[in-house]
DNA sequence: ACGCTTGTAGTCAAACTTGACTAGCAGTGC
DNA sequence: GCACTGCTAGTCAAGTTTGACTACAAGCGT
């Protein structure tokens, strides 16, 4: 699955009540066009999509404030809420070799408390173990290594891969348990969603209009 | 881009002439299932398409010799190998964080000239090294790191993979002006499809039936 | 006063992906 | 001899993603 969705329901559950350019706007404030496939129509499809599924509630408000056609606001429904949980540990469980899934889940996982994110991240410490046993002993031919030809670069990418994914989540692990960051419970949430009026200081992910390249 | 047209291109090539049920057993056969979106539809669909694009010309044959539906056989066209070549090319040269891509690609590689190869890798790395530094700065804001908390780690997970992959191509660019492997122009190349009648010594991604587990 | 660009908010068709399904033939057990 | 399973080969509907497009208002320059 993409990250689409669990983006989508963080950006809306953080403002309570969301329209599309509002979800759209923060996800570009948290770079997430450069990392998953967060795109306005992919956007607006997956708030249409879970609308239709009882994960959201669309209110039509009146026209925009600013110009531009009507627009609709959307609120966390509970359905919503625990598919966003659902989607949220899994995401940090799972090791699918799709990184956007996983950076949004980062995005997110102060929003568990701070003994199941880790317990989440050892999991999919485990399940990275597990892949790249199956995997080496899989594509190990009897004939030896050579047999796959360069054929087995391609193993050795993955697994490559895999290894600095683990080191990767020790390093948050470790970081997490001496301490860092807020998590549920533990006082006032860390806030990353752009206000109504704020502006995004992170621009359009081009620079300055006017640069150089 | 998804790596499917490179990889059903490349398929199709290899063998000269080849129907969708042999393409899926080649990308069954290299483990493209584990590593990219390659199931049934996506094959067929891909095959169709890359058709009607006049990238392979499509020769309706006689209902197939062991039961089943009529099967189409395809071949790759002039223009189709051009478009081989381009994306095989693109998908070595250019950093995309979709490993897919890759994947396939370093399945293809040895298609290239030993030199290009290496000067495409090191294109890269120095892909690489321009999108690292692009990100770091972009997302390092003036009042220090802690102010992005903890979606610092975000960028941190993106970053680290980065690196990861630097690192390995820098590995494969060693091997190869090491004088690994066989590439285009220096004698045999690798056979990396299974003939017509040769059955697949990787199962289906399970081992042996009426195995445990 | 006029056109031009920018920002707001979203739609749409075309392409792609997914997972389940169809349908014929071959062997196997009983 | 016939029900069952597995293999061959592919289709299909539903869902998702993409990239280009629309439409309106406000500001800006000349």
């Amino acid at each position: 699955m993409s990250a689409i969705r669990l983006l989508v329901l963080g950006a809306v559950r953080m403002h309570g009540r969301a329209h599309g350019y509002q979800v759209r706007n923060d996800l570009e404030y948290w770079g997430a066009h450069e990392w998953s496939n967060a795109k306005p129509g992919s956007i607006y499809h997956a708030l249409k999509q879970m609308a239709k599924q009882g994960l959201l509630l669309a209110h039509e408000t009146a026209p925009s404030t600013a110009g531009g056609p009507p627009r609709t606001e959307y609120e966390v429904t509970e359905k919503g809420l625990e598919e966003y949980r659902a989607l949220l540990r899994d995401a940090i469980r799972s090791y699918d070799r799709n990184m956007d899934v996983l950076s949004a889940a980062v995005g997110f996982v102060v929003d568990l408390p701070r003994e199941e994110a880790v317990a989440l991240l050892k999991e999919r410490i485990e399940g990275i173990r597990e892949w790249r046993e199956a995997v080496t002993e899989y594509y190990t031919p009897e004939e030896g290594p050579e047999s796959l030809g360069h054929i087995g670069e391609i193993m050795n990418l993955w697994v490559h891969s895999a290894d600095s994914g683990a080191e990767w989540t020790r390093g948050l692990i470790a970081r997490i348990e001496g301490g860092a960051y807020t998590f549920a419970g533990e006082g006032d949430p860390f806030v990353g969603v752009l206000a109504d009026d704020e502006e995004n200081p992170y621009a359009t992910g081009v620079r300055d209009p006017g640069d150089d390249e």
